[in-house]
RNA sequence: GCUGCUGUAGCUCAGAGGUAGAGCACUCCCUUGGUAAGGGAGAGGUCGAGAGUUCAAUUCUCUCCAGCAGCACCA
């Protein structure tokens, strides 16, 4: 018999015939291991313990000790098990696709009636039902007709559909069987039902999703779950997500009397001056930092006529989610049709193309607080961080192709020290490259991807590649930010246009005396304000850093003899550029203290009789029980450098 | 935009076919209290909007608006 060779882990190597299966092996190595084994790794890939090996091959055994390994067979086998329970509990609903995410799964159900709350319950307990029945899980490699003629016998019509799709490129279709339920899978999965964990699963959600992610297509319900090994880490996991929710900018917004949002102005902020207060703070910082990597700052109408985005061409791409301002003939002499400026790069091309310049003129770097409005759809809307109305710190690089190198380097550094100083040192870069449906040279994309490749190394950053998700003009930087919570948002982001310049005729006149088209380099690094706040919020859950804080300390009096005292501590704080107030309420220092706390002031300053007489101050800092006391110049001195941005220290 | 859910006082929420309730917040009074809620009294709501069914609708039905979760979208 044929035999292939099998490298271990620790680089040892030994035959066996070939077809062995993964499971064979474990179990030639140690009865123990046979027992305990639930996967493997053959090359690299996750691999079933019933599939035969039938090549050499590298290979690894995995038991529920791997947490990789382990938790994806769970979840996995959760989903199977999952949609088994409910066909059995409604036998008419059709199956469509169940895959591994994020610390759980879910499976998408062609079904009339919607699923209720009281069904996720009801399917749950099918499950461990299921799960106690220990049912063998085999599998089977078909012939794609054989598949086909089973499940139109079926009535499933989604996995036929799924069975066309698989390509003809020898990749076997599979058929996983849990007990009698079948199901097509590409596997892994483990060897009996009764080794998924019954208690560390529980069914989440319900909502709607298209079939195969294609709005055209039908809407399905998809239902979602999590799987842990553990009833603990499954307690950790829900207690996790409840952290999450109690640093919901929408819900520390209000109570922080941040902003509110209201229904005559959907996905439009309405900031209050505590909310205000941290926008014009960063804001300043911005344009302190702009202005001294060599921008330019402009400002550019709102309101702008319909013959600019069809020029640009966001009128053809974008109208539908462009909000129309049409003046009729009662107002104007003729009827004009605008629109709400959803981009500030057109208006900034206008401003470039007013007299001639010269490539000494570039780089020339516009920047551009711009207030844009976009429609953008309701279902997208969301608190701060999605809306209609938003500013981004927007600038615009109008430059010649061998700047493009230079200048990405360049933003890469700026943007690298904006995000340390505002606390953020966990981020990442993705470059996208060019798209299938694109315009332009192949030698221009070339040299573009290129140079944001080489700007990126010379700037000490490793990037991933995103193939093919470019814009259809040219590549792009996309930077991206891990939270406290390990939620990634992108923020940043630098783009090369060739194509806008061209559109609205952009030129320059170079060194040979002839007019030349320059690129234009579009970036930003916190993107939105509106969003980038909701950020900030939710990384420090409520509590920013003492320079952005919109209330920085409050003086609390402990008996209404200190009021007066009180008063000058503020003054004096505030002569020192620290955002102070006092609270000389008749409420007891718990209750003032406790107020405080919530609201999440950084530094709370108490004063009573002992104060006064002593000119001090009690010091309480947020999130810490015990307190200090200092001298009034101390604290001043110290909180006037705290208040400072970082730029300024 | 799509699927589902939700909309009652400033906030968090209860309630029911016969035009509403709690806690906190708010106002006033008492209290001057040393670091996360002192006590008492009071005021406050066209029950998201419109239409329909009904003797009667905030409650049932429909339409619309907004929000939430997810999907799709994000120049």
């Amino acid at each position: 018999m044929a035999q292939v060779s099998l490298t271990f882990p620790d680089g040892n190597s030994r035959n066996f015939d070939k077809g062995i299966t993964a499971a064979e092996v474990a179990a030639s190595i140690s009865t123990s291991l046979g027992k305990k084994a639930i996967s493997a790794t053959v090359n690299g890939a996750h691999w079933d313990l019933q599939w035969p090996i039938e090549a050499d091959a590298a290979i690894a055994i995995h038991t529920m000790q791997d947490d990789a390994q382990a938790l994806e067979l769970i979840r996995h086998d959760l989903a199977h098990i999952m949609a088994r329970a409910v066909q059995e509990l409604w036998p008419d609903v059709k199956v469509t696709i169940g895959p591994v995410i994020k610390d759980g799964w879910y499976y998408d159900f062609d079904r009339e009636e919607p699923f209720t709350p009281e069904d996720l319950g009801e399917i749950e307990a099918k499950m461990k039902e299921i799960i106690n029945r220990r049912d063998p899980v085999t599998t089977e490699v078909w012939e794609r007709d054989r598949a086909i003629a089973y499940y139109e016998a079926n009535n499933e019509p989604y996995k036929v559909e799924l069975v066309n799709a698989i390509p003809d490129d020898g990749q076997p279709i599979r058929m996983y069987w849990h007990g009698h339920w079948q199901d097509l899978c590409r596997g892994p999965h483990l060897q009996n039902t009764g080794q998924v964990p019954g208690n560390g699963f529980k069914l989440m959600s319900v909502a709607g999703a298209y079939w195969r992610g294609n709005s055209d297509n039908a809407m399905l319900q998809r239902i979602y779950g999590v799987g842990f090994k553990d009833p603990k880490a499954l307690k950790a996991h829900l207690t996790m997500l409840e952290e999450a929710a109690k640093r919901d900018h929408r819900k520390l917004g209000r109570e922080m009397d941040l902003f509110h949002m209201q229904e005559e102005a959907p996905g439009q902020i309405f900031w209050h001056p505590n909310g205000w207060k941290i926008y014009t703070t960063l804001q300043d910082y911005m344009r302190r930092q702009q202005d001294r990597d060599g921008y330019v700052e402009v400002n550019t109408p709102q309101v702008v006529n319909r013959k600019l985005w069809e020029a640009s061409g966001h009128w053809d791409n974008y109208q539908e989610n462009m909000f129309i301002v049409e003046v009729d003939e009662e107002h104007a002499r003729e009827k004009t049709v605008n629109a709400l400026k959803p981009m500030n790069c057109p208006c900034h091309v206008q401003v470039f193309n007013q007299g001639l310049k010269s490539y000494r003129d570039l780089p020339l770097r516009m920047a551009e607080f711009g207030s844009c409005n976009r429609y953008e759809p309701s279902g997208a809307l969301h608190g701060i961080m999605r809306v209609r109305g938003f500013t981004q710190d927007d600038a615009h690089i109008f430059c010649e192709e061998k700047h493009i190198e230079a200048e990405t380097k360049k933003f890469i550094e700026f943007l690298a020290g904006i995000y340390a100083d505002l606390g953020f040192h966990d981020w990442s870069i993705k470059l996208s490259t060019r798209p299938e449906k694109r315009i332009g040279s192949e030698e221009s994309w070339d040299h573009s991807e290129e140079s944001l490749g080489n700007a990126c190394k010379a700037a000490g950053y490793d990037y991933e590649i995103q193939e093919g998700e470019g814009a259809f003009y040219g590549p792009k930087l996309e930077f991206v930010l891990t939270d406290a919570i390990g939620r990634e948002w992108q923020c940043g982001t630098l783009q090369v246009d060739p194509n806008l310049p061209e559109r609205l005729d952009a030129s320059y006149i170079g060194q040979d005396g002839a007019k030349h088209r320059p690129i234009m380099l579009h970036r930003a690094v916190v993107g939105s304000f509106e969003r980038f706040i909701g950020i900030l919020i939710e990384e420090h859950a409520g509590k920013l850093p003492f320079w952005l804080a919109p209330r920085q300390v409050v003086v609390t009096t402990i008996v209404s003899e200190a009021d007066d005292y009180a008063q000058e501590v503020v003054a004096a704080l505030k002569a020192a550029g620290v955002r102070a107030e006092a609270d000389i309420r008749n409420e007891k220092i718990n209750y003032k203290v406790r107020e405080h706390s919530l609201a999440k002031v950084p530094v709370i300053l108490a004063v009573g009789a002992r104060e006064v007489e002593e000119k001090t101050v009690s010091v309480r800092r947020l999130g810490e029980k015990q307190t200090s006391v200092m001298s009034l110049s101390e604290i001043t001195t110290e909180l006037k450098d705290a208040a400072l941005a970082p730029d300024l220290k």
